[in-house]
RNA sequence: GCCAGUAUAGCUCAGCGGUAGAGUAGGGGACUCAUAAGCCCUUGGUCGCAGGUUCGAAUCCUGCUACUGGCACCA
């Protein structure tokens, strides 16, 4: 079987989850169930971020362990995915074993890779770095945080001058490789980073990349990390734990091989990073590919990012600070997880930004789910039980409408290719001209009048014929983005889904009959404003 | 400061050298199978501003403005 392996970024257990890390999940579990319709092995983790400073300094703040606080935040994450049905084959906790096993394998071997001239480890060295540091905020200030005269500003206590040692992870002399990497994949049609324009950005960055990455923490700064495994006197800093989350919870990996096992890479080669734009530079585009690199990855063994964009409140960006958050829970409890769904993956372009708003959530689940494809299924079943009893006569499609099945399996096949390029939302558009056609086939050939003339007969047969294999057409493009809904349409309609190889069946099975209609997407409401 | 990107109908966006487009919202009509849904028709834009190239520019070039992203600086 043909693999396919997703990965979204580990969310920070630091506060509750947002509408953008739900649309970053909606999206993974929409291609995962995309390539698992079409018969793909897939695997599909997602997971937690649970370490640092912010995690040690709330836990504090309310008086419990670091552990119990994070492992509150992560049942809040877990149940949200439950609630928006997503469906992930791995669970990736930071402050699993597995995984913080396998980071400190990670750091030991490459602490042991030496390079035969010096004798040092090739890609990790300790130095001394000094600079101001806050007493209070517990942080290396930098010139940002001085105020117009200069000065470090009261709110940062007392500030003195510190020397600090640290691990650092060699980064700047790969550089030209990176470059190169990222220019190959661009000249062999596989980008590095999707969506495209993301690409000339990274490269920007990658340009001006000088300097190593510092990848430790002394304790007496910060308790709440993996400790070193050849230092007990520091913690791994942020991303050589978060990153290697990657790794550490897919099947199969082993940190202490060399090479990475053959029945990991089968999985790996085909791996997509789905992220946020807003740790694509450095994280992702600079320090993981060079970290790969260090481990042993080929340039053929290095992933694809999948960048998305942020969803704006007002066009403004959304942050705690602001607080204009949007609560994904709150709109599955208002409007039910399918509109919530519906809403994320038709209203952006993938990689792009969008503005939020509920208005526009509950309009689209209105017109293209409630009148467009709930009542295109409830009035095709009424009209063939009315009329046929639930069971069309089997009969040669009339002429004038042999585009018809045609232009659905073109339809079909388009659908197809945009959802394996991430293009959701222009999958979900060749939905809706699947509906749009059979509603107007409705119209133009008057079944109701049909149904009066018995020398019609025939055509009735054909158009009813029509109307529910494009209802099946359109549910099997729904199905990965709504499963349950889509499900439920195929009961009705009592068929399996369409292959999505792109060809569709010309008539309806041998003794055919429908099933009961009975509206699946329910038409929703604002909730009315609040009293003047 | 540097490098990118975006600016097109009320809203969301497509078009990227040859008479301004789609969806949605607004208006009108005919119908009745249906979740008062659907269908047909239709109002609506000096294509951010100013120049230039061209027989012809929303489309190419230059400058400007606004917004967005990245990087850098912040002696």
């Amino acid at each position: 079987m043909k693999p396919f392996f997703i990965t979204t970024a580990i969310d920070y257990t630091n506060g509750a989850p947002h509408i953008g890390h739900a649309y970053e999940k909606v999206l993974a579990d929409v291609l995962a169930r995309f390539h698992r319709q079409n018969g793909e092995e897939v695997f599909l983790l997602t997971g937690v971020d649970q370490h640092g400073q912010k995690v040690q300094q709330s836990a504090e703040r309310e008086g419990i362990a670091p552990q119990e606080y994070v492992d509150g935040v992560t049942a809040k994450f877990l149940a949200l995915w439950e609630k928006l049905g997503i469906r992930f084959d791995g669970w990736a906790a930071t402050t699993a074993d597995k995984h913080k096993e396998c980071v400190r394998a990670i750091l030991t071997r490459l602490w042991e890779d030496k390079d035969p001239a010096t004798g040092g480890s090739r890609w990790i060295y300790k130095a001394a770095r000094s600079g101001h540091y806050s007493v209070r905020q517990e942080q290396f200030l930098t010139d940002k945080e001085r105020g117009p005269d200069g000065e470090f500003g009261p709110e940062w206590g007392q500030v003195e001058f510190r020397e600090e040692e640290n691990y650092y992870f060699r980064l700047a002399e790969h550089r030209e490789w990176l470059l190169g990497l990222i220019d190959t994949r661009s000249a062999e049609g596989k980008p590095f980073v999707i969506p495209e324009f993301r690409v000339v950005e990274l490269r920007n960055a990658v340009e001006k990349l000088e300097g190593d990455l510092c990848i430790s923490r002394p304790k007496s700064r910060l308790s709440w990390g993996i400790e070193f495994p050849f230092d007990p006197e520091f913690v791994t800093y942020v991303w050589f734990d978060a990153l290697v989350n990657y790794l550490s919870f897919a099947p199969g990996y082993d940190p202490a091989a060399v090479r990475p096992p053959e029945e990991f890479l089968h999985l790996w080669r085909t791996v997509i990073h789905d992220i946020g734009k807003d740790i694509l530079i450095p994280a992702h585009g600079v320090y993981w590919p060079v970290m790969l690199k260090a481990l042993g990855f080929t340039d053929a063994e290095m992933p694809t990012l999948l960048v998305h964009g942020w969803w704006n409140i007002s066009g403004a960006k959304m942050s705690k600070s602001l607080g204009n958050t949007v609560d994904p829970d709150m709109l599955a409890d208002r409007y039910g997880s399918a509109a919530l769904r519906y809403y994320l993956m038709s209203d952006i372009a993938t990689g792009r930004d969008a503005d939020f708003s509920e208005e526009r959530l509950v309009q689209r689940h209105n017109v293209d789910l409630a009148n467009g494809l709930g009542n295109l299924v409830n009035r095709s079943l009424n009209m063939t039980r009315k009329y046929r009893e639930g069971s069309p006569n089997q009969v040669v499609i009339p002429e004038d409408f042999s585009a018809h099945l045609a232009a659905n399996a073109a339809a079909l096949s388009e659908y197809s290719r945009f959802m394996r390029e991430g293009q959701v939302q222009a999958g979900l558009e060749r939905l809706g001209d699947v509906v749009n056609r059979a509603n107007a086939l409705v119209d133009a050939s008057a079944p109701w009048k049909l149904a009066k003339d018995p020398d019609q007969a025939e055509r009735l047969d054909g158009v009813l014929t029509i109307l529910i294999l494009s209802a099946r057409t359109a549910a099997t493009m729904l199905l990965s983005v709504l499963p349950e809904a889509a499900e439920e349409i195929l009961r009705q309609l009592a068929l399996e889904p369409d292959s999505l190889a792109g060809e569709i069946a010309p008539g309806l099975p041998e003794g055919y009959r429908c099933g009961e209609p009975q509206p699946v997407f329910p038409r929703l409401e604002l909730p009315a404003p609040p009293a003047a």
